[in-house]
Order: structure tokens, then C-alpha cells, then sequence
DNA sequence: TCAGTATCGTACCATACTGTACGGTCAAAA
DNA sequence: TTTTGACCGTACAGTATGGTACGATACTGA
């Protein structure tokens, strides 16, 4: 979007890699709105400007640009959603501060986009599926079980609780049922005092099962 | 798949009505297997054996065969997602039962498949998520917490217990980690002890939770 | 028996798709 | 300045799509 025409220290690898770029962020968001098999490959080219020729000198196949672009896009939020988790500290501010954070992240536009997108094509593409699991959900599922992990050593939790487990339900508390009333679209955004109260629910389950 | 030759007592009205089911069966399987943009009307009234006019003439467009699909499929599991709640016994019996019923019915592939479907298929036919979620989770959601409200009255669960709030973190926790990474296909089908272990560690957290 | 209708096969329309080909253009490298 | 190579526009091949048209045929209902 924001590379219209070529500045002046622009040559060679760096020109390829720039419009490699702006390629992938045009088809992002094409392959997020229409899906796989929604998406044509003219509208890309036509939105990056250049010909179509030139769009299958940087992708051989339609195929191709997918994985490109998801790969592209999980690598860049792979960091901000294992982030969520500051270790150390106690689990009634640590949980609460990733509840919240994660279900914000979550609700993202684009976020939900692309997991309906992961979502419609993982029975075909298995390697999509994949991918979208480790640089995600296998993140925060390691991150959140070694943080509950020294918590249970550091006394705060209860001494039997299973870490990985308790990871587990912890997500799917944080999730909650916003989320999915947001993928199936059937309610508007919510604002930022239910993402709150939903984060305290959690945690409070979350303590109630596992606190000491 | 079961009527291939017209049977005796097969006129009229009723001839019409099978022929409309059995498109709509072969419809349902096409369009889960490839989404909506990923399926052919052509491939459709092939494998119904007829010819593309008769096909016209029971739908008359693909976006009506989508929608009459759907309306099928829901209207038919509907019965069966949220029957899962027999009201009355005790929280520890009616929740395993319900926690271990819900998570198999929603692993069969149909429903995964469809599932996968709503989800890619929700951001641009809203009509689409709103019709599966009145059919499905939200009546889960509605039976669950209304049983929660009679077992808090009868002093099964904390009196200070919020009823859907409750209920749609059991569900959360029910539906469970497996769910979601059969829906990623990052995983096999488990095994019942798995489905029933899952249900087990969540009905433990909630009882934590909302135990008297 | 006979009219009416549902269905059939097939061809077709207009459009869109992925992917390729090719000659012209323009800017960077030698 | 000359060469190189990326890029452009455009056209094209080949196939598939949703949807329609139409005459032939088989079957239902009276």
C-alpha cells in the first residue's frame, strides 16, 4: 500500500525484495476476504499494478503465493501472541493481564480472518493447518504451561496441578464465547469492558480449580 | 446414495420430495468437502446421475442449494447437539455425561466438516453463522443453563452461581483442546478414553469452580 | 388410451479462471 | 554507450464455471 513508485536507493535485490512484499501483503488480504478458491490470481495482479506475467515471476502457482502469504503472516504475529505471557509474577495479575491481551489479540479483524481462512482450508491442506498450529496455538499452549509450571514450584498453584493441562483450559477460558460469536458473525465487536470481565471470569475459574 | 432406481408407490408429490432429498444429500457432502466458491453445480447433478436442468429445476441457484443444504443439515443435528442435557440428577453425573456426549458429536467428521464450513463461509453470508448458531450453540448454551439454574436451586452449585455464564465455560472447556486440533487436522481422531479424560478434567474445573 | 409433465442428454452462452507467450520499454550495470 | 534483464501490456490457450435452451423420451394421472 505504501510503495506506489520506486525511491531512489532501489536497485537490484532490494527492488525484488520490496515488491516481493507488497505482493504478499496485497494477496493477504485477498486470500483473507475471499478465501482460497474465492481469490483469482488477476485480481492480485491487477491490484499490485504489473502484469500477470510478472506476479508468476515471483510465484510459480496460486498454490504457491498461499503458502507464501501464510507463511508471511504467521512469522509476523507468531511473536506478538506467545508475547502475552510476562513470566514471574503472581497468577491473579500474570493470567489477567494474558486473558485480556490474548482475546484482544484474538478478535483482531484480521486475526479472525485468518483463522477462518486456516479453519476452511485445513482439511485440504494439511500443511496449512500445521504451520498456523505451531507458529500459534502450540506457542502459547508451551508458553502458558512452563509459566503454570514455576508457579506450581513458586506455591501459587496447587501442588498435583498438570501444567500442560492446565494451559490447556486456561486458553480455552480466555477464548471464550465472544470468540466464536465473532467467527460465526453473529455480533458486533465487543467492547472493551466485556473483554475484561470475560479475562476476570477466567481467571477466576482458572484459580478456583488451580489456586492453592 | 440409497435411492437409485424409483420404487413402486413413488409418484407425484412424493417422488418430488425424494429426488429434492437426494440432491440435497449429495449437495451436503460436495459442499463440505469443498466449501462454497470450491464447488460445482456440474459435479453436483453429475453425481445425482440427472441432467443440469433437472437440478435447475428443484434450485433454482447455486446460493439456493447452499442455503436449503444448510437448512437441512442444521434442522437435522439440531436435535442431537442439544439433547445432550438430561435435566434433573446431580451436577457430577449430568455434566460428565453431557461434557463426554457434546465432544463426540462435535469430533464425527460431518460435523467438523460443517464446522469448517460456517466458519470459512460466516464473513460473507452472515445469514449463514446466525442460522448455525440459532440451531446449534445457542440452544446448547439455553439447555445447559437452564439445567444449571435448577441444579443451583437445588443447592447442587454455589448460590451466587451466573447461569449462562457458566454454562458457556463448560462448553468452552468441553468442547476442549482436541477439538480444536481436529479442526487444525494437526492431529487423529482420539480415542474415547481421550474424549472421556477431557470430559473428566472438565467437569473437575467447573465443580472447582462452581461446586457448593 | 392419451394429454401433460418431469426428466433426459446435449449443446450452448457468456464469463472467468490459471498459466503462458511475446514483443516492446525502461532503468540499472558494464 | 552498450548490454542485460526486469517489467509492462496484451493477447492467448485451455479449461471450468453458473446457468439456459431445446428437442426427445419416459412416465404419471385421468
Amino acid at each position: 500500500m505504501e510503495t506506489g513508485k520506486p525511491q531512489q536507493a532501489d536497485s537490484g535485490e532490494a527492488r525484488r525484495e520490496r515488491k516481493r512484499r507488497q505482493i504478499l501483503d496485497i494477496a493477504r488480504d485477498v486470500f483473507l476476504r475471499d478465501g482460497f478458491s474465492g481469490t483469482s490470481m488477476s485480481e492480485i495482479s491487477a491490484k499490485v499494478g504489473g502484469s500477470k506475467g510478472t506476479l508468476y515471476a515471483y510465484f510459480a502457482s496460486k498454490n504457491e503465493l498461499f503458502q507464501a502469504v501464510l507463511e508471511d503472516f504467521l512469522a509476523r504475529h507468531e511473536a506478538e501472541i506467545s508475547g502475552t505471557i510476562t513470566a514471574g509474577g503472581p497468577p491473579g495479575e500474570v493470567l489477567l493481564a494474558f486473558s485480556e491481551r490474548f482475546l484482544e489479540v484474538l478478535l483482531r479483524p484480521e486475526n479472525l480472518a485468518l483463522l477462518r481462512l486456516v479453519y476452511a482450508e485445513a482439511g485440504r491442506f494439511p500443511e496449512v493447518g500445521q504451520a498456523f498450529y505451531d507458529s500459534g496455538p502450540a506457542n502459547a499452549e508451551q508458553h502458558l504451561a512452563e509459566y503454570i509450571r514455576g508457579a506450581v514450584e513458586g506455591g501459587f498453584l496447587k501442588q498435583d496441578t498438570e501444567p500442560y493441562l492446565a494451559a490447556r483450559q486456561m486458553i480455552l477460558l480466555s477464548q471464550g464465547w465472544i470468540h466464536n460469536r465473532r467467527l460465526w458473525n453473529v455480533t458486533p465487536a465487543p467492547s472493551e469492558a466485556e473483554i475484561k470481565e470475560n479475562a476476570h471470569a477466567a481467571v477466576r475459574t482458572f484459580l478456583a480449580a488451580f489456586g492453592a
